[in-house]
RNA sequence: GCCCCCUUCGUCUAUCGGUCAGGACGCCAGGUUCUCAUCCUGGUAAGGUGGGUUCGACUCCCGCAGGGGGCGCCA
């Protein structure tokens, strides 16, 4: 049997780290076996999912080395790749599902589900999801209900009582009560499958024949197997690497910790010490080998040496291996590394347009850019506060800026003015006013080269880390909206930005 | 609240019942270096808890505790 592995991400905001994890031990392990490696972009989120985020995912992928053998942009034989034109396929085999009677129609609306969930929610040691009415509904008044047009999804029927028993590759096996298992649904209103349908189905016409993903995945277990069964179909082998964490030790979170693969590409990590600090979390050589390469862990690589604790992200170790990295190589591989990462005439020749107004010497321009090329610029962190606005309310022009540089569609000089003019207007005050602490934030001082070219130039990751560096230093001065402060906030902010724009 | 998973230095991990519990990051100290960094040497620091099983448990079993995940027409 040929092994077959794939990395199956969401194209929602920018590729995290985690998705580089997960695929760097798939890959692993389809490369020790000879077998192939696929990428599926999972994009049946209609609301969520972007080509732009999906171009990033390839881009980070690459970027790291990890190489497919079939996906959305380069084909292959069990295409299409991208879920969103899958769809037929998934319709199709839902139809199977509801003939066979594993799953049925649900004509329940998302208020009587709200309603649902908030009395279950009530009951003290009550149970927990869809509460099956639709699922004893007559033949006749389904077929009737259907005709009559009818809003409706098709749910899985799921065993009342019993346990499921299944197979963890890593774990043994693991039993769960079906009772404890959800009506899933399936396919949504609006025709779109939802990622179990899709995913089983996929990795069944893909002929995956491992799957290795995260650990938060465990407890849908018994609805893909019971999916499985249902098409009558043999099950992969199921694989779930824990999750990696943030230093709080809850499941790593762009909110706590930088988590987009772009970022660290733009801060200057090496892809070989990401993958080889990556590869050093929830995995040990036998050998007990510390520094390898990607080929080195297809080479040796045992899933059976995955451990099962789940690993914080350190990003002060993976530091040190990329100055190890970078210490070892030649100068003249190393000045190759730095015109790959952006050090280069294209870069200046996009700075010097900007810069050249304040040039009085030929020596002004690197000082006046120096910090274009930094991860975090050196400033003392009262400097944020050096414009005027306060600290509380400046923590919270912080998060509004997060939240609409990361909302917004392209990351175009237009976008960016348009987010801070937007925030200037809604926050009633003078673009003039709202900017001083975002030059700080992202030049280190209240003057230097137009800030908005700067933040293009960072790109997107770079600049929302560079609000989170800011947010951190108020953060040391003690300004800071605390969780519940900040959800609540985060409230408001919709209201005012996100309904009414 | 319910279900599931996990549990060795601060952090990442090694250990296939008998080890002075090893390595790495961090931190501390010393050496090298015009300074710093690098590099080298040394040090610091761990088996959650209570029961079993066993001649012997970090290692196997059970309870408890702690941590994490899941409980969406998100993935």
């Amino acid at each position: 049997m040929k092994v077959r592995t794939r990395i199956a991400p969401s194209p929602t905001g920018a590729p995290h780290i985690g998705t580089a994890y997960i695929a760097l031990f798939n890959y692993a392990f389809a490369k020790h076996h000879g077998g192939q490696f696929i990428l599926r972009i999972e994009d049946t989120d209609q609301v969520r999912s972007s080509r732009e985020s999906e171009q990033a995912i390839f881009d980070a992928l690459q970027w790291v080395g990890l190489r497919w053998d079939e996906g959305p942009d380069k084909g292959g034989p069990h295409g299409p790749y991208r879920q969103s034109e899958r769809t037929a396929i998934y319709q199709e085999h839902s139809r199977k599902l509801v003939a066979n009677g594993a799953a049925y129609p649900c004509f329940c609306t998302a208020e009587r589900l709200a309603t649902l969930r908030r009395e279950q929610a009530a009951v003290k040691d009550g149970i927990q999801g869809y509460d099956g009415r639709c699922a004893a509904l007559s033949a006749e008044e389904t077929s009737r209900r259907i005709q009559a047009g009818e809003a409706h999804v098709i749910r899985l029927r799921v065993p009342p009582e019993g346990e499921c028993v299944l197979q963890d590759g890593l774990r043994g096996e693991v039993r769960i009560p079906w009772n404890k298992v959800d009506h899933q649904v399936l396919l949504k209103a609006d025709g779109f499958p939802t990622y179990h349908l899709a995913n089983v189905v996929d990795d069944h016409l893909m002929e995956i024949t491992h799957v290795m993903r995260g650990e938060e995945w465990i407890s849908s277990l018994p609805k893909h197997v019971l999916l499985y069964k249902a098409f009558g179909w043999t099950p992969p082998e199921f694989f779930h690497l824990p999750l990696l964490r943030n230093p709080d030790k809850s499941k790593l979170s762009k909110r706590k910790n930088p988590v987009s693969i772009l970022y660290y590409r733009r801060a200057g990590i090496l892809p070989e010490a990401l993958i080889n600090y990556l590869g050093l979390l929830a995995y040990s050589f036998e050998d007990g080998r510390e520094h390898f390469t990607l080929d080195d862990l297809a080479a040796t690589f045992d899933i059976k040496r995955i451990s099962l604790g789940g690993p914080i992200f350190d990003i002060q170790k993976l530091q040190a291996f990329n100055g190890r990295h970078l210490r070892a190589m030649p100068s003249d591989e190393l000045f190759n590394r730095f015109k790959d990462w952006g050090l280069n005439e294209q870069a200046w020749l996009k700075i010097l347009p900007l810069a050249q107004p304040r040039l009085n010497q030929l020596s002004d321009l690197v000082p006046l850019a120096a910090y274009l090329f930094a991860d975090r610029p050196a400033y003392d962190p009262p400097a944020l506060l050096a414009g005027g606005i306060e600290g509380e309310r400046l923590v919270q022009l912080l998060r509004i800026a997060q939240w609409e540089i990361e909302k917004t569609a392209g990351w175009t000089l237009d976008a960016i003015k348009q987010i801070f003019g937007q925030i200037a207007e809604k926050e009633n005050l003078k673009l003039k006013q709202l900017l001083p602490p975002f030059f700080v934030a992202i030049a280190g001082a209240p003057v230097s080269l137009p800030v908005f070219d700067s933040m293009l130039i960072l790109g997107r990751d770079m600049t929302l880390r560079r609000m989170q560096y800011a947010l951190e230093a108020l953060d040391a001065q003690g300004f800071a909206l605390k969780k519940d402060k900040l959800k609540e906030f985060e409230k408001t902010y919709r209201a005012r930005y996100v309904g009414g724009e």
